[in-house]
DNA sequence: ATTTCCTATGCATTCGAATGCACGATATCG
DNA sequence: CGATATCGTGCATTCGAATGCATAGGAAAT
């Protein structure tokens, strides 16, 4: 014979939500009180072995879970980090989103992931992280500066990745692209290459301006003040689209610098497909990024390596230490880019190019 | 001069977690009952346009936001909904999970990522998506029954992404795969093609076996039952090297079916730099995705091309209907894959190979 | 057998917002 | 001017788990 609540159930309407097991439900079943159940999943509890048992029996028969939702509101702690991406970092590194969420998983926390379009499109997502309890966030996109305040003042540790953010209250992670960005126009001029463009990002790209910016900085420190550079949208297409624009009108370049490798591809295939320029022996094509493409054979790309799963880890662990103790100092790291020498561009010492 | 309120916060220890306003703190601020605070921000609600302004500038000035956490609690409704990948989904199709954020994040829900490594590793994502409230999930691995049976008692809406589950309590979407690869099978043949070697993905990939499978099968219907067949590891590195491994100990075939474009793309190579054999004059070459690579000149894929933007989005639309109603009846949609034609297979009706 | 102590358990409160209900204030009508 | 409807607000409860405090019960010590 079922008792009232049994009957009540069975009989509630087909369409209602079914309702999951509470430790209340897990208590009556086992005749202790709620706190007792809510103690057996705690380690540190004081409760005897044949109680725990008991209880946990019961609470796996009914398919009794936590609800992670009251345990936050009661523990003030979410276990759940926000990341925010844009489309192009997820198109460009994927590996970065698995990376994070490996580590962070690792760690016992989950991941809210929040995309957006560009930098500018950041509002929305924001106004979400802020709505919900996050212990931290990872952010690879700018945020202004009242954002950061606001978040800053909630306690909401945050790390941010490749972009260097001015402030004392947060921890950044980037790579060195200005530094890479001169390296590789020193490589390129002690080749002897003097004729030399830019295939950039979009314009208000960050990671584009301290790539593209350094490289003509120091180029220009050389001597080589004329440099035509054309804006893209950071795609092989485009890329291969704006360098044939960019070159049309006129006399071929010894050298091309794209601010980042899908570029550099679409301008090698525009080289080799479009132009029939061979390359390196016409013109030197230099990327950025290595993503995985970059070193195969057909492109053998000449770039820099960006240690995107390495940074990600280190932004994890960044962000976990700063949950753990909200005082450390703010730290910036940056980390260097290895030049990577294929064989798309000339640049070994050599007699300068025709 | 300072209010008492303000003395304790300003001497409360420096390493406190900051305290975010709360409704109540608005209220007392406002001089109304937390209940009209919580009114202020529903649109159904009965308020005055007076106290409603009053209360909003008050919010807004004591930077107060909802408590997502606490009104899931309430609402029985926390407006994220899960979403788990493999690594290989996001290394192979990252767009898939921006444009699941994109369709999620503009209905208003929240994207609680879970990846995992492979399908067998998928446990612990499980279980946190139990213990948190998610109003659907969205799952692009494989799931046991009795989890899948677990979530549907709790009421938990699932769309299953290129798996076919065999359960009336879910929806599925997904390429047919089989369909393909048998289309695949039935080109290759009728443009004379007899000796042919296939590269699958991993053994239990599921995704992989269904390509695979059909074509051989339907490759045996023509009386062609010996397909020397390799594993990888999905990976364009793997496909490169165990092609040579398989074909070392053969005679040249006619043509290869890889079970993606990363291992087409790594067979390609194989050929061209290791093997030294034309593409498509010596052997053809067909992938599956049509990955961006895929349709780059040096490449020229041909391949079958997966929707996987209009899949991702079909997905969300499938999730959130099905959350706005749970007892739609369960669909399952298959969505035909277009064979891309390029030039890395001789597809044309023609002699046979020599 | 009595006291002491400790362990295991229950009780009550808390986290922050949503909401049904009751009630007071104001507007509307006869 | 009184009766009634309407609108706005407050009160109290609810969601589900965690936890400080009180206490019952048993074991150990005397």
């Amino acid at each position: 014979m079922g008792t009232d609540d049994e009957m009540d159930r069975m009989h509630s309407s087909p369409t209602a939500r079914p309702r999951r097991a509470t430790s209340y439900d897990v208590a009556r079943a086992a005749g202790v009180a709620q706190s007792t159940v809510s103690r057996c999943f705690k380690d540190d509890a004081k409760i005897s072995a044949k109680t725990r048992d008991h209880i946990l029996k019961i609470a796996s028969d009914m398919g009794y879970t936590g609800n992670a939702l009251a345990r936050s509101l009661i523990t003030q702690r979410s276990n759940v980090v926000g990341v925010i991406v844009t489309a192009f970092t997820i198109r460009n590194n994927p590996e970065l989103i698995y990376a994070l969420g490996e580590a962070l998983q690792n760690a016992g926390n989950s991941l809210f992931l929040m995309v957006v379009e560009n930098d500018d499109a950041i509002g929305a997502s924001l106004q979400k992280a802020m709505e919900y309890p996050l212990d931290g966030l990872i952010c690879c996109a700018q945020m202004p500066e009242d954002w950061i305040r606001q978040f800053a003042n909630r306690g909401v540790p945050m790390v941010f990745f490749n972009r260097l953010v001015d402030s004392s209250l947060v921890d950044c992670i980037t790579l060195d692209h200005a530094g890479a960005g001169r390296r590789i126009a020193e490589a390129l001029y002690r080749a002897g290459h003097r004729s030399v463009v830019c295939v950039r990002g979009p314009e208000r790209a960050p990671v584009s301006q301290l790539r593209v910016d350094a490289f003509r900085d120091r180029m220009a420190e050389f001597g080589i003040g004329s440099i035509p550079t054309v804006c893209t949208d950071f795609s092989y297409a485009d890329g291969r689209r704006r360098f044939l624009d960019l070159v049309g009108g006129m006399k071929r370049p010894d050298a091309v610098f794209c601010a980042n490798d899908q570029l550099a591809l679409g301008v090698i295939d525009a080289c080799r497909f479009d132009l029939g320029w061979r390359i390196p022996e016409d013109i030197s094509i230099i990327g950025f990024d290595d993503i995985a493409e970059a070193g195969r054979p057909s492109y053998a790309l000449t770039t820099v390596r960006q240690p995107i799963v390495d940074m990600a880890e280190t932004a994890a662990s960044l962000l976990l230490a700063r949950i753990g103790d909200p005082d450390l100092p703010p730290r910036r790291i940056m980390v260097p880019g290895e030049l990577i020498e294929r064989s798309s561009a000339r640049l070994a010492n050599g007699s300068p190019p025709a």
